[in-house]
RNA sequence: GCCGGAGUGGCGGAAUGGUAUACGCGCUCGACUCAAAAUCGAGUGCCGCAAGGCUUGAGGGUUCGAGUCCCUCCUCCGGCACCA
């Protein structure tokens, strides 16, 4: 049967989204809603808003357009946002641009098309597409890293930091990708290969300049623990700054006034070192080469370490080689005695102190080459399991033996005893290396410092800034890996600021990492030309409250804009240690059948597509419930059906809607109504989108099997439905005949005492099996047992016997022991 | 090898130690239609006519009760990779 319609109610046209979406989307920018306010941050007080800070790692605008990882992600946070919009928080949720970097510098190549111009194209389709979505960005503050009034500012912390002394130049060994002629960060280097085109890189000896991340270690490292990241991003960045402590102890060398400085974790060892082994690249090799009496084949064995590339050291497998220096001995500085000195490439140069000693019983790796090469192997740490055996492999903790003094004590207290007793230092290593922070490429901000013959390396002045980048007919860098700046003469050439003689500019540009290194900050004020921000409006927004991004960013782009934002905390430029106070991560989006979404293979998304055929709303609603939001997830267009009929029926169910019908009319659509608020409340929060969004549509289902649906309950479902499909609740509130828009409403509240009906069904078991089911209106276990027990079906299982224990959940469950 | 995460229907997936398979897709049947699509209704883990039994990667354990906790192992994904 048909319901009649109510007259006074407005007439719902059929449910059209492209026109409903664009109307609404007009609405809300003309309005200016999702504006932040600068004004309401600066209140202070009680009755001030809080204020909420969402960051979304902003896009590289690339020719192929927005990709539905960027839609599924950007979505996210804009629920996120928009939900706390109604909570009465004054939510900053920027978007800009991060548009320096090398497609868009091949595409120039390639057509000739300037990046200023591609940049140009690109932004403003990715604008376009970012709209359609409906994400309710802060348009007005807009950014650009390619901006020079943007880059002015990289560059002026690029100047503070060589003012620190944290960026200097250094003649370096550097991953060199021979496709894209460009050097490559640590970070940037994939299994050898570079992390944008796969092609495997090279070694080359370059003078770069480099930024002393590695001074600022330690605090990457402890200030972790004030932070709120998911635990597995805490984890990752860990790993990769690779503190460990122990002990720096030294060996001298028998004959020599040489000694062999090592690093070790466990000095609680010492007296088990049967050798000592230094890296092939270790400065002391070529000062004990006069003593050496197998210099032939120490010389043959450096010049066939120095020639592999790392690809091939781990493509042997990782088979351990290694040659004794033979005639030198170094002595055990904790019982004297003499051990043999090996050279090999297992030892890296680069870490630690570049030697290490060698305890073959007690450390895997010394034990395979001992193995190899027949050397001692002499235990002294015993573990509880007397495993004594001197050939054994322990590499545990335990107590000392064959230490003279120190047997029996612990490891932990012998690493800290033994280190003293042999004037060794205990000291705290890293794995992270400095950031090689030059690139010989065209579009990137130009590092803004001056060459002098007299003065040497000058920085520009503070007032010269922008260095800006100028035109170049070719953006090809030059065949010796010069950037293409190099061959601009006239721009090359300048003065020397200090002396004003004739001098060159530095042609390196900087990575793609600068610009985003401190971006955050320059949403709290995008137009400032005097500085880089004002310090009250950096005070008022910062830190970010809430930035959500790719776990593929963890140890580039996240510990880097750390690494920047605690240098300026120490310039004085911001006043918190860390920017983002909590960091979460998306899952990536693949393409159907799981595999990689990529151009070449010709199985990307287009949302535009999807938004002409479906539109923004379901494309939203599907994007989050298609899975759990951390994981990685296969799309699945075919899919979207369901979503897309979610969003007809809450259209369609407007005519049965009826103001005359009460909320508490039925009890248990009334709990059903108030557990749903607070479970999306609460999965907006956790990022547990698609078991929101499932909620709502268990919510849309009891509605449906009313006859006339009450319009408060109806209300509050467009309302917790509104932050995952903003444009359709905005037009059925409207519908409703509401003045003001959705999105200006606040969040439903529920009520802890209607969370249960009153009404409780009890699953009955016998011996812990399932038996029965049946509903009563009290949940008191006495009442609930007797009901239990007065079933046929249960009494069938009790054989007449009486049950001798019975466990009770209330309101839920009985469990009834026989036998 | 080390660190992190995950293995549940045909598929995506849900489940504070308490009815495993919610929600959605797909599929089957029915209604509407000349017909189809759309929509609506019913059904849909496996075995079994039924009663009932079995089922969350494998195997053990704790518990009245285990997808969930503990132990051993396997597979897949992500990160690191000779880090002393």
């Amino acid at each position: 049967m048909k319901k009649k319609q109510d007259a006074k109610k407005p007439e719902l046209k059929p449910y059209d989204h492209l026109k409903i979406e664009k109307r609404w989307q007009k609405h809300w920018e003309a309005k200016k809603f999702y504006r932040a306010d600068d004004k309401l941050v600066a209140k202070k007080g009680a009755d001030a808003p809080k204020k909420m800070f969402t960051l979304v790692e902003f896009p590289f605008p690339s020719g192929a357009g927005l990709h539905t990882g960027h839609t599924r992600s950007y979505t996210a946070m804009d629920v996120v946002s928009r939900k706390r919009r109604a909570d009465g928080e004054n939510v900053l949720f920027p978007i800009g641009w991060d548009a320096f970097g090398l497609p868009t510098e091949n595409y120039a190549i390639k057509t000739g098309i300037s990046p200023q111009k591609a940049t140009k194209q690109n932004t403003d389709t990715f604008r376009r597409q970012l709209k359609a979505v409906g994400i309710s960005f802060d348009w007005s503050r807009e950014i650009n890293t390619t901006d020079p009034a943007y880059y002015k500012w990289t560059q002026w912390i690029f100047l503070q930091m060589y003012k620190k002394g944290l960026a200097y130049k250094s003649k370096l060994t550097i991953n060199w990708c021979p496709k894209d002629k460009i050097g490559l960060a640590n970070e940037e280097v994939i299994n050898g290969c570079c992390e944008r085109c796969g092609t495997q890189v090279e070694k080359r000896d370059k003078e770069q300049w480099v930024l002393a991340i590695t001074k600022y270690a330690d605090r990457l490292d402890k200030d972790l623990d004030d932070v709120d990241y998911w635990e597995k991003i805490k984890i990752q960045q860990r790993n990769w700054i690779g503190r460990s402590e122990g002990s720096e102890l030294s060996f001298k060398i028998k004959g020599s006034e040489e000694v062999v400085n090592v690093f070790t974790t466990r000095a609680d060892t010492l007296f088990g070192v049967t050798y000592v082994v230094l890296a092939p690249e270790s400065g002391l090799v070529a000062k004990l080469m006069p003593q050496v009496k197998n210099q032939d084949d120490v010389k043959a064995y450096i010049q066939a370490a120095s020639k592999k590339e790392e690809m091939d050291r781990t493509a042997e497998g990782k088979e351990k080689t290694g040659v004794e220096l033979k005639g030198i001995t170094a002595i055990n500085p904790a019982n004297g005695q003499e051990v043999p000195v090996w050279i090999a490439d297992y030892v890296l140069a680069t870490y630690g102190t570049g030697a290490v000693m060698a305890v073959p019983a007690h450390d895997a790796r010394d034990f395979e080459f001992a193995k190899k090469y027949n050397l001692e192997i002499k235990a002294v740490i015993s573990a509880d399991k007397e495993k004594t055996a001197s050939d054994e492999l322990l590499t545990e903790d335990g107590k000392l033996i064959g230490s003279g003094k120190f047997n029996g004590m612990s490891s932990e207290k012998a690493r800290v005893e033994i280190t003293k007793a042999v004037n060794g230092k205990v000291v705290t290593k890293y794995k992270l290396r400095d950031w090689i922070f030059s690139r010989q490429r065209y579009w990137g901000e130009p590092i803004p410092m001056v060459n002098c013959a007299d003065c040497g390396w000058v920085p520009v002045p503070e007032k010269d800034l922008p260095v800006k980048l100028p035109a170049v007919k070719k953006y090809e860098p030059t065949d010796d890996g010069e950037s293409p700046l190099s061959a601009i003469s006239s721009w090359v050439k300048t003065k020397c600021p200090q002396c004003k003689k004739p001098a060159k500019r530095e042609t390196d540009t900087m990575p793609n990492w600068a610009g985003s290194s401190w971006y955050y900050l320059r949403y709290a004020d995008p137009k400032n030309k005097k500085a880089i921000v004002d310090p009250k409006k950096m005070a008022d927004w910062m830190p970010v409250d809430w930035y959500n991004g790719g776990m593929e960013h963890t140890t580039l782009h996240l510990l880097y804009s750390r690494f920047w934002h605690k240098f300026l905390y120490d310039i004085g430029v911001v006043n918190t240690k860390e920017p983002y106070k909590k960091r979460t991560s998306h899952g990536l989006i693949l393409a159907e059948g799981g595999v990689k979404m990529s151009k070449s293979l010709g199985n990307v998304v287009n949302p535009d597509d999807l938004i002409k055929i479906y539109g923004a709303d379901t494309l939203r609603v599907y994007q989050l419930f298609m899975g759990p939001f951390d994981q990685a997830i296969a799309w699945n267009t075919a899919s979207m059906i369901g979503s897309r009929r979610f969003i007809e029926r809450v259209y369609a169910m407007f005519s049965k809607v009826d103001k005359a019908v009460s909320v508490s009319a039925n009890k248990e659509t009334e709990s059903l109504l108030h557990k749903t608020i607070k479970k999306v409340g609460e999965d907006i929060e956790s990022l547990g989108f698609n078991t929101a969004v499932s909620s709502l549509m268990i919510l849309l289902n009891a509605l449906e099997k009313e006859e006339n649906v009450s319009q408060e309950a109806y209300e509050t479902l467009l309302k917790l439905l509104a932050p995952f499909a903003p444009h359709v609740t905005d037009e059925l509130w409207a519908a409703l005949g509401h003045k003001k828009s959705i999105h200006l409403e606040s969040w439903p509240v529920y009520d802890p005492k209607k969370l249960e009906s009153g009404i409780f069904k009890i699953v009955v078991q016998v011996n812990s099996k399932v038996r029965a089911t049946f509903t009563t209106e009290t949940d008191d276990e006495a009442a609930v047992t007797a009901g239990a027990l007065k079933l046929p079906e249960i009494a069938k299982w009790l054989e007449g016997k009486s049950p001798s224990k019975t466990f009770y959940v209330k309101g839920k469950l009985i469990n009834l022991i026989v036998g």
